[in-house]
Order: C-alpha cells, then sequence, then structure tokens
DNA sequence: ATTATATATGAAAACGTGTTCATATGTTGA
DNA sequence: TCAACATATGAACACGTTTTCATATATAAT
C-alpha cells in the first residue's frame, strides 16, 4: 500500500489528534451518539474551555461532526471509520503479544 | 464503550505515535511484511539516526516487532489491529464528507 | 432589554516532542 | 585482530502543543 506525501502528512494529523488523552476521552464519549459539550465537559472533567477548544480541533480535522439545537451543541463521530478504528485500537491494546528482541 | 484513565492513556499514547509523518510513513512500509532499517531509511528518506530513534518507540509501544538476521533488523507490523487502524484511516481519510454546522 | 445558560475564542503560560550530530555497539568476513 | 557495514544511543537544539484565564458570542426565557 504506497501512500503520496500529502496523504501520509493528512492522515498522521488525523492520528495525531486523537493521540491526546482528553481530545481522546472526548472522541470515545462521542462514539455512541451525539454527545452536548456540556456532557462532555461533565463526562472527562476537563474545563468547558478545553473540552471547546478540542472540540474545534476534531471538528475541522473531520474526526467529529456537530449540530446544534438550541443552546446546546452536539457532537457524533464522523463516520464508521473512525469508530472502527478506534474499536481495532482498544482491541490491540488489550492484547498481550511480544514486542520482540530484548 | 467506557475506558479507564489507563486505557485511555495508553490508547492515546498509541495514536501519538502513530501521528508523526515520518513514524507512520516507517510504519506504513512495514505493513505488508519485514524491512530492515537501511531498507526503511532509503524508503522514508529519513536519516538513519532518525529513522533508528523513531523505531524504537514503535517497538516499546508494540507497534512493530523487530527481529535481527545477520547484521540486518527487520521490522514489521505488530499485529492485524494495527494493519486494519491504518487501513480504515486511510479510507477515512479518502471519504469526502462534511464536517458540520459553518 | 435584561438575565441566565451554553458554547466559543484569543493570548499567554507551561510543557513536550522531533531532529541532528557525534559516537557507540553489534555483526560478519578477511 | 582489523576493517567494513548495519543499527542504536545520548545530548543538545529547535520547535510545537496543551492548558488556563479572561472574555466574547449565541440562544432562550422573563
Amino acid at each position: 500500500m504506497k501512500l503520496s506525501k500529502d496523504q501520509t502528512i493528512e492522515i498522521a494529523e488525523t492520528f495525531r489528534l486523537m493521540g491526546d488523552p482528553t481530545r481522546l476521552a472526548i472522541l470515545v464519549e462521542c462514539l455512541d451518539g451525539p454527545v452536548s459539550v456540556g456532557d462532555l465537559v461533565t463526562r472527562t472533567g476537563a474545563s468547558q474551555s478545553l473540552v471547546s477548544h478540542h472540540l474545534r480541533l476534531l471538528r475541522a480535522a473531520r474526526i467529529l461532526t456537530a449540530r446544534r439545537e438550541g443552546k446546546n451543541v452536539y457532537y457524533a463521530a464522523m463516520d464508521d471509520h473512525i469508530r472502527t478504528v478506534v474499536g481495532d485500537m482498544i482491541d490491540h491494546v488489550a492484547e498481550p503479544a511480544d514486542e520482540g528482541l530484548g
């Protein structure tokens, strides 16, 4: 599987955004359906400002989608690829495999 | 799907490591089978030292496995979860979807 | 209009990571 | 043992990101 330099950079950027614990926690909360910003603040324990900053990044990278409903804004995982990626990574980390050499 | 704080940190760490263009390029080259360090240097265009530093991180995080064969050391993707994760992410980035709101 | 609630944003502080350079270690063959 | 090749490592530099604080915008209700 051969990737262009631009593809590589875009994919790396998406992984990088998933690679912060606070952002990943936000993303995981959004996997099963839309969640309001307020609920994300409660569930992750991060500050409102921090959650909002991270949501902007996740949305800009098309990892999450947003829709406003009255005073609230609901965020959800962009597509099934995102759900699968996180799911597979959870499975990977669960494996007690060896890392080779010594 | 509910994750512990430690699980979240470990998974984020794995994503973070995939989130650098040089490291991702190295990883992608290792998806189809074992590749020597020298070949990785050639194929990625990165310096020998840099490739080696990154390989150490990828191996420590159980993203790649290593086996020595004579003078060479061959690196390969750790398991199918890793291959699937990268594959799904490539599919995700290929999608021309909307990011919601304005 | 004013107040209350929900979310977003800019700037600065606090912190971490990628890369290079020089050098060390490991392996093979003469 | 010496030379030649392959890979690994430590220290330092250069740069970027996460987080907080204060404040702004948006929506709804009285």
